[in-house]
This record gives C-alpha cells, structure tokens and sequence, in this order.
DNA sequence: TGAAATGTTGGGGCG
DNA sequence: ACGCCCCAACATTTC
C-alpha cells in the first residue's frame, strides 16, 4: 500500500524545480490541495487574488485536474483530509511572512502530536534568512555586504529539480472545488488586464526565456527607460511561485557569458532576498518604521492629493503614466514606481503606508516583502534606504527616462499631440503649445496639483524636525 | 537607482 | 592685443 501524501501549495505554483512535490512523489501517491486561508491576517489584493485565480486554473489543468481548492482554517481542511483519505504525511514549501511562520508553526506541531509526518522545503528564496550571519553572529543591514559577504560566500542555492512523475491518490471522497477562486465575475474587470500575461508555470519560462534573449543584454541601461520595456517582467510570476528564483538564478549564470549586465540582473533578484531577510528580522516591516525617528514624521493627511495620486490625475505626466499603467495593467515600470513613490511620500508628504496599500491592492506581483521594503526604502525609513533627501523630481526624471514622451503618451493620451519639450511639464508649457495639443488645463489635463520646488522644500524641513 | 546650490574654469565677445 | 565680463560646462558640496 503506497503512502498517501498531502502537498499543499501555496506560493510555489509550478511542477518543476518543487522540492515538496518532488518528495511527496518519490514517497508515494499525492493529493494536491491549495487553501484560501480565511485567517490571514493580510489576505491578497484585488489584482493578486485575479492573478492567483488564473495561476491556479492553469495548476490544476497540469495536475490533470487534480488539484484541490479548498477554503477555510488550513488546519481543519487538512486534518479533516488526513481522516477521510487515510494519509500519512503533509508536505510543503517553507513561507516567511510572519502570519504563515506562525501559522505553519502551529500546524506542523498539532499534526506531529497525531503521528502525522511533516515536510517542509526550501523553494521561494535562494537563501533562508537564518543562515546568513555577519561576523557578529548577527543580521546584516546593509544590502551589498549582505549579499557579497553573507549569500555568495554561503553554499550555493539548489540547482532546480525536474518535473516529478506523479501519482495521484483515488479519492474516496468529492471536494467542490471552491466557487469563489474560480467564479470570474466578481472579478470581471480583471480580465482585460490578464489577457495580457500568459500566467502559469509555462508562461513563466517563456517570459524568462524572452527577456534574456532580447532584453538583458541591454538591462543595466535599458531598464531605466519605461518606454523600452528593457525589463524582466518576472516578479509575478516569482511572487506565486510558478517559477523559482532557483530557476532563474541558474538560467542566467548557465549562460555562456557573465558581464555586468547580467550581474545587475542577479543584484536586483538579490534585493528581492533582501527584503525577505528584512522581513525575517523585522515582521512589522510592513507596518513600523524600522527607523522609529520617523515615527514622528509630519505626514500630511490630504485625501483629495491621495486619491489624484491613485487615479493619475496628479497634472505632473510622468506620474499620471505610471499611476495609469498601474491601474490598466496590474503592473508598473520599476524606474516609474520610484518615482511615483518619492512623489508621494516627499512632494505630497503622505504615509509611505497609504501606497504601500494602493500598490498592495492594485499589483499583480505585490509581495509582502518586496512591497514594504522597498516603500520603506524609498521613505528613507528603512534598513539601508534610500537617504530622504533623495527627492526625484518627476519631470526631470520624465525628460531623462522618457524624452520622447513615449511611455506618457501611451497611458496619458490626452497629452499625445504635446511636442517633446512641454509634454514633461503641462502646467508651464506656453498656451500656444497647449492650445495646439487642444489641452485645456484643469479640463482636458488636470493642472499640476502642487508645486515641485517649494514641496520639496517643505519636505526637507520637515525632514528636520525628526533628526 | 537625485537635485539644487555653489564653486571653478575656460572660451569668446567686447570695449 | 589686453583685460574684463559673461556664462556655459563641468565639478563639488549640501540637503
């Protein structure tokens, strides 16, 4: 009689290169499952949850719809599985955030008591937060120490794994697949926006495959221009696991070459460690400051600024672009997401949380870590962040990034007809260049809603009050 | 993975 | 031809 194994997906939705579903498949036969958690604390965003719907249609297509889609307490759907199927063992790939470390905690202990055997892989990060020390024993603070000295003097991550042949378990019971994960409707306005990603395991690589091929070459330079798309497009995909950062690791060091191009990519997959490492050591990351002077930061409370942020109706267009390609994609250009971000935080002065929530909600690849570190990076609040008198100014930026106008005409329409000097700034081009472009300021276009040089200013001093 | 303010230099217009 | 000034262009400092 062969073992009856549970695999329990959660962000590792792939076939290939799964430590967990490779185990589970040499010792015996499997059921699939994936658990909307009713419990988390920090359940999905909308634009996630689209995503994670699609993602787990394509699994359980792989898995010759096998795969299970349950919802409720973990614990109780698979304790209540445990007893109807006969299984012996649950198997899993590790997560970190702090409410599923807890979680997976208490699960693992509870089931172990029963005699049920548990095991947990490493699958989503190339190197557990715990097993990079520096010379004191303690945690690292600063990136490029961190990832020099501490994770490429470690072991090397595990090189990927192959697809397991899978046997799956008969089972002696139905289990509805649950009609919320794949009922469309609630999220009808998600469909355009994930015809344009071809999401699942195979997608990934394809993605993966193309951007080496035609865009790394050019990374280091190209990524900083929206309008080129020099870009990896990866960090969905990542974020559900439906590739591992092992397997992308290894497709760039695999390659016949090794130039600074490809180790500015590998820098940028390590931040994403990072913040994983910070999140370790920090579980209020997303919540607290991790330097608590800015606790006392004077953040203004302007909803009207909040919301023209939000719908990219700010009058400045390289923002407007950006917040636009957020809302129209589910994605947005990572040069344009550090602005948009300065912008809030600085120009405007609102929390680094209130977009930490907007970005949470609207990104398909919205990632615990990912998301609140980078937010804290930009405030400045952060664990080796960016110093908070770094302050883009946004048409700067857009003449440097964007000098054609390109990327803003393609979300900004109403600018399309603006020549190639006054399309960076609406607000002070002469009205003979607004009125060729049949732009009427504060109707076609909003006006700028703030002015650049005395917020920035404001800023600074307010800066001051909590050094 | 800035930007603005301030400092320095050197070519060219001009009295 | 010379000194003076202007001001780009670049470098350095500051936030």
């Amino acid at each position: 009689m062969p073992t009856k194994n549970i695999i329990w997906f959660r962000n590792d939705l792939r076939l290939t290169d799964n430590p967990a579903l490779t185990e589970a498949c040499k010792s015996g036969q499997i059921i699939p499952i994936y658990i909307i958690d009713e419990s988390d604390t920090y359940p999905a965003g909308k634009a996630s949850n689209a995503w994670l719907q699609q993602s787990l249609t394509d699994l359980n297509k792989v898995l010759n719809n096998h795969l299970l889609i349950l919802k409720g307490q973990p614990l109780d759907i698979i304790s209540k599985l445990i007893k109807n199927e006969g299984c012996t063992s649950v198997y899993w790939n590790r997560c970190y955030t702090p409410y599923a470390i807890k979680r997976d905690k208490h699960i693992q202990k509870t089931l172990t008591k029963q005699g049920i055997d548990i095991f947990s892989f490493q699958a989503s990060i190339l190197w557990e937060p715990w097993t990079i020390k520096n010379q004191q024993g303690s945690h690292y603070k600063v990136f490029t120490p961190y990832y020099k000295k501490g994770c490429l003097q470690a072991t090397d991550p595990r090189t990927p794994l192959k697809k397991p042949k899978i046997t799956f378990v008969q089972l002696k019971k139905k289990y509805p697949i649950d009609k919320i994960v794949i009922n469309t409707e609630k999220y009808d306005w998600t469909k355009k926006l994930l015809q344009q990603w071809s999401i699942g395991e195979t997608g990934a690589k394809k993605r993966l495959t193309a951007f080496i091929k035609n865009d790394l070459h050019n990374y280091s330079q190209g990524r900083d221009f929206p309008a080129l798309e020099h870009i990896s497009k990866i960090s969905p995909y990542l974020h559900f696991g439906e590739i591992s950062p092992n397997q992308i690791y290894y497709a760039i060091k695999q390659l016949d070459y090794s130039d600074h191009e490809t180790e500015a990519f590998l820098r940028e997959l390590a931040w994403r460690e990072f913040s994983y490492y910070l999140l370790y050591f920090y579980p209020n990351l997303a919540t607290k400051n991790l330097k608590t002077n800015f606790d006392h930061f004077p953040w203004k409370n302007n909803k009207k600024h909040l919301i023209a942020w939000q719908q990219g109706m700010t009058g400045y267009p390289l923002i407007d672009a950006g917040m636009r390609e957020l809302w129209q994609t589910g994605f947005m250009h990572n040069r344009v997401r550090m602005v948009v971000a300065s912008f809030l935080i600085k120009n405007l002065m609102i929390d680094w949380r209130k977009g930490e929530a907007w970005f949470w909600d609207c990104l398909f690849d919205a990632d615990w870590a990912s998301n609140s570190a980078s937010w804290q990076w930009v405030a400045g609040s952060g664990a080796d962040a960016a110093p908070f008198f770094r302050i883009f100014n946004p048409v700067t930026q857009s003449k440097k990034f964007d000098p054609e106008g390109v990327y803003i005409r393609k979300y900004v329409p109403e600018l399309a007809k603006l020549d190639n000097k006054s399309i960076h700034d609406p607000s002070s081009a002469t009205p003979i260049a607004l009125q060729q472009a049949g732009i009427t300021l504060g109707k076609t276009y909003p006006k700028a809603i703030i002015d650049l040089k005395s917020t920035r200013q404001r800023a600074l001093e307010a800066y001051q009050t909590i050094k």
